[in-house]
DNA sequence: ACCAAGCGTGATCATTTGTTCATCGCGCGC
DNA sequence: GCGCGCGATGAACAAATGATCACGCTTGGT
């Protein structure tokens, strides 16, 4: 950071100040500052996505927040945040439901990431369109103690949810460390697995994972439009199978069915991800964005190791009304 | 709180997130929300103005914050902040530096009060137009365990800043208590004072101000242009023994000169005004607001009991400068 | 029942703000 | 040395926001 940039960032500050504080408008600030007003409105805008200003709601107030109380009691959770609804009641775009979910869950990181400074910090990540909306969130913070880890193996399409990207994307958000399973999500047969298990940098990434003070996972609804199912991963006879046995949701590359009970199948036992056990230590915060996951994310919720949970004010009611 | 109430602040709090998380127009939001949008405009203005939204700005990298530093060091404070000028390091208008301060100043405020809901909660007040800005600066908070106790006798003039004023507008605020002492700020001699200060009521609150964490008190110039001479309670000829005694600065009815030691004189001993060794539990925070008041402030904190500091730049800046 | 006062509401307008685009300057490579 | 491209800048415009005002509704009082 020079000379040019600091007073840069000072100059980012005062302006931040000046509008959100002293409340000037921006012609007020450019005279003050002696810059063009235009100047003063990218330096608000800087601001704002460098983080340098936070702006904080307190929903204790709202309506949702009752139901986020009957929510986290009922799962036992540390924490619950419901998202409001973008369209008035009406049916929610999931884009919407996810891009909101990112927004809140990307603010749960960063206060995670802001809290401590000094000791070691490891976060696990799941991958997933919503925990990669949270990534691209995420207001930038200086966090280079920061180690985020992937929780599975990689997938070899859609490289936009690539759990690459998002410890990547976090990575370079927070100049912290980013680290990945080298490895298929899922193996072509049990024996596979074990040999890419045993893989020293394997150990490594899982003994990091190990000492995660938070992860962040989403869930799969077990059904023909899942994730797993559209990229080729699951067949038909897969799911067909799997919905003969109950299951109703994936996280983590596990099988869940409705009464949170753990689905055992072959094709779990090729699914190169870390091990629930293995988290005992860590906040697992559950993102859920959508109504058509509600069924897999209460399934997911009942088996009881999720801390914390963040889903949008649709599914969220879908949730509580059931309970 | 009935239910209109409750729809009501759910609608505020839905209308912010939008606004401010979301990102979304205050026209998408009307139709989100089925009103119009002049009502979203009043509802997120509501959310502002109640607290509902906080706009905090992480001022750390600001060139200010090694100023702060640098006077935080030398006068051995808890904190200190410096609130940026408003015209660009031309010679700032005093109401706009005291409003400046001001608002610093109810941020730390309401930080106090938010922080411990359970305990007794007690702070302490002095008058003046910088703690008087303060009071008028603070955001609503629920605080009904919070006492505001006047540190100071009235004034029988400038009802705007008499602490009675004060402590009940921030009473009002926080749904809190008000107490103040119903004695005049100076006696017409010792011995009335000493009959002021014997009765219960007035001994009742000084109990209660012993107790206090944070008190807030501003300072006074020795001179001509102060508030004190100002309103016909320091005589000429008052003010010429004060000066020849070297006193530069007053607070909490005490004098003192460039050192921070105290200069004893008569006119002391006749105001009514919390002993500084009652205080001695408490954060005891400066407000100063004005370069007039710079060498008033530095004699105050050469006096080693204040421990926080809330000052506009420029002053600083002198202050800073001569360390 | 009627009136008056007060508050919330939405139309309209002025101000403020965000965005786009052409231009400028500067450094870098050829 | 010269051109090239990238990033920063401000002018101009379009959008969004805040303020004012008149209207109508409710409420409380006579």
């Amino acid at each position: 950071m020079n000379e040019r940039d600091l007073s840069e960032t000072d100059m980012v500050v005062r302006a931040a100040w000046l509008y959100y504080v002293a409340e000037k408008t921006q012609n007020e600030i450019a005279s003050i500052l002696g810059v063009s007003r235009v100047k003063v409105a990218r330096l608000i805008a800087d601001a704002r996505t460098s983080g340098i200003v936070t702006i904080d709601i307190d929903h204790r107030l709202s309506a949702l927040s009752e139901l986020e109380e009957r929510i986290r009691n009922r799962f036992n959770l540390k924490f619950c945040y419901v998202t409001p609804e973008s369209e008035g009641g009406d049916k929610e775009d999931d884009a919407v439901a996810r891009h909101g979910v990112g927004m809140v869950a990307a603010r749960i990181l960063r206060s995670i990431l802001t809290q401590e400074q000094s000791k070691e910090m490891v976060i696990g990540l799941a991958w997933g369109r919503t925990i990669s909306a949270m990534a691209d969130a995420l207001l930038p913070v200086n966090a280079p103690q920061a180690q985020f880890v992937s929780l599975l193996g990689s997938l070899t399409r859609s490289a936009s949810a690539n759990p690459f990207d998002v410890v990547q994307k976090l990575a370079s958000k927070t100049d912290g460390q980013a680290k990945y399973l080298p490895v298929p999500f899922i193996a072509d047969s049990e024996e596979d697995r074990e040999v890419f298990i045993q893989q020293r940098v394997v150990q490594d990434i899982i003994r990091t994972a190990m000492r995660a003070q938070a992860c962040f996972i989403s869930v799969g609804e077990c059904d023909a439009g899942s994730f797993l199912s559209r990229f080729g991963y699951l067949s038909k006879e897969d799911l067909a199978f799997l919905n003969s046995l109950g299951a109703v949701g994936d996280t983590l590359g596990l099988f869940f069915d409705e009464n949170g009970n753990y689905v055992d199948s072959q094709l779990c036992r090729r699914t190169l991800a870390i091990n629930l056990s293995d988290l005992s230590q860590s906040d697992i915060i559950l993102l859920s964005a959508g109504t058509a996951k509600v069924n897999a994310t209460r399934a997911i919720l009942k088996a009881g190791f999720i801390t914390g949970l963040v889903i949008n004010a649709e599914s969220a009611r879908l949730l509580g009304a059931l309970v």
